[in-house]
RNA sequence: GUCCCCAUCGUCUAGUGGCCUAGGACACCGCCCUUUCACGGCGGUAACGGGGGUUCGAACCCCCCUGGGGACGCCA
């Protein structure tokens, strides 16, 4: 049987973290064993589905190239399906019919909780069948009243659950609609999921669905129940902790392949390799050896790792990413340098593309005023006369390059006989505006020479007028 | 409360009875490099939650405690 994963996620909010590392998992085992990987939107909560989070999660897995070989399938169009099922349980006496209303059930927890008991449907309709005219029924699924489910978890092991601590789950609302573990099982049936990969919080489901799987004389699937990622607090990472969407991560400058290399190193290591390429994911990934405990994200080693796809990427592709945040700035990218050629000069010292774009902008448009600092530090009586002798330099420069602008600002210094950061500062703020860009050549060479110039012409008056 | 699961530096982790005076990475702190900011190089601080066993020997196996997480919906 060939190796089937699938990633279902339910439409009520966009692809978070926890989400995108459960369907890397998902996604990297199918692709390990050449299997086939399943989209499936498990959008049975009508009251919370949106075609918004639909198109926020296919957005999410478009940016982060997790390439499904079918779906996305919608569990709302399987519906007949479900039905069909929940009648087959019925007819063959695995499935009941329960009147019990919301209230009665309410009180029911209620009490159990009171004598410190697990809240869970005592099978009262199960066991005095009375059909209530006017009221809708629910159906219950028969679970077995006794013996033992026992899971052999891929990531887990053993675990072990004795039926009496679960009860006859609700497979179909009073509207007839089905609920989550009876579309999970068809759907995983149907589909011939050979492995489900999913978060730790539905290990309590597992053995309920392996009971109806059961009921069904369905081949069971294999299961991996992957940890928990955790917030800075220890709490379970939600909404609440912030940047959790992984187009969160597009916007704040991080590159797709760096967060999922942090991703696949949560829960899961090779040795002390850090840095995974998607091949190398694909060939050393191992459920087996994805830790059984939860982990917290931290966000600094994402920046750093985002910073070494930077720095070690090609960068024509980190350019790529870089275009739509320098057009997120308005820059028109034709008064300017080629960006493949920003990447190279400004990687080592930005964390993020945010970061580039921010620091790049004096190389498409004039910057609006110098930094405050770095004026005052390198803008004195006299600088004026230095700039002029690199501007006199410049103007008569035969070509444009590196090498020879390099030449032109160490023999400058000596000429004045100046230390070369007395030359280089004030160059350099005259150029960019502040004390910080990449080497000055390398600065210069990309400015080119006419905005050096009026750069240069600019930082002369300014100093002349400060007097 | 009941059930399930978990427990190595602040964080991600290596470690599967002797290679461990516990290794790597992030962060942090020094030093070096340096025309800015950085990159880089070198070094440092820092952990086996506690208590019992088993064993010649335990971070590794067992039990208890403690701590943490998850589940307990006509949500998924």
């Amino acid at each position: 049987m060939t190796t089937t994963t699938r990633f279902a996620p339910s439409p009520t909010g966009y692809l978070h973290v926890g989400g995108a590392r459960t369907a890397l998992f998902s996604w990297l085992h199918a692709r390990k064993q050449g299997g086939k990987f399943i989209l499936r939107i498990e959008d049975t909560d009508l009251e919370r589905s949106t075609q918004e989070s639909v198109e926020a999660i296919l957005e999410g897995m478009r940016w982060l190239a997790l390439d499904y070989d079918a779906g996305p399938f919608y569990q709302t169009q399987h519906f007949d399906r479900y039905k069909e099922i929940i009648q087959q349980l019925l007819d063959q006496g695995d499935a009941y019919h329960c009147y019990c209303s919301k209230e009665e059930l309410e009180d029911l927890r209620t009490k159990q909780m009171e004598n410190k008991e697990k809240p869970r449907y005592d099978g009262r309709c199960r066991h005095h069948p009375a059909v209530r005219e006017g009221v809708n029924p629910v159906v219950r699924f028969k679970n077995p009243l006794d013996g033992e489910v026992v899971i052999q978890d891929l990531i887990k092991g053993q675990i072990i659950v004795a039926n009496k601590e679960l009860d006859d789950l609700i497979i179909a609302r009073s509207d007839g609609s089905p609920t989550y573990n009876l579309t999970v099982v068809v759907d995983d049936m149907d589909m011939g999921i050979t492995h489900v990969i999913r978060g730790d919080d539905h290990v309590n489901n597992t053995p309920r669905q392996i009971n109806i799987l059961s009921a069904l004389g369905a081949t069971l699937p294999q299961y991996a129940h992957v940890p928990m990622i955790l917030g800075a607090d220890g709490a379970r990472l939600s909404k609440r902790h912030g940047a959790v969407s992984v187009m969160q991560y597009r916007d704040e400058g991080y590159l797709p392949e760096a967060l999922l290399n942090y991703l696949v190193r949560l829960g899961w290591s090779h040795g002390d390799q850090e840095l995974f390429s998607r091949e190398e994911m694909i060939r050393l990934f191992e459920l087996e050896k994805v830790n059984v405990s939860a982990s917290t994200f931290n966000p600094e080693k994402l920046l750093w790792l985002n910073h070494q796809y930077m720095m070690h990427s090609d960068p024509a592709i980190v350019a790529g990413h870089l275009q739509w945040h320098m057009q997120q700035l308005g820059l028109d990218l034709t008064q300017g340098p080629d960006l493949t050629e920003v990447v190279r000069v400004q990687r080592e010292r930005c964390k993020t593309l945010v970061e580039v774009a921010a620091a790049s902008v004096y190389f498409f448009q004039e910057f609006t005023g110098y930094d405050e600092k770095a004026l005052n530090k390198n803008f004195k009586t006299g600088t004026d006369e230095v700039l002029q002798a690199l501007y006199d330099e410049f103007s008569q420069l035969s070509a444009w390059e590196s090498e020879l602008l390099h030449q032109v600002v160490l023999d400058t210094a000596e000429g004045l006989q100046l230390n070369l950061g007395k030359v280089a500062q004030p160059l350099r703020v005259a150029l960019c505006g502040s004390a910080v860009s990449p080497a000055i050549d390398l600065t210069l060479m990309l400015l080119g020479r006419e905005k050096t110039l009026l750069r240069l012409i600019r930082a002369i008056e300014t100093i002349k007028n400060m007097n």
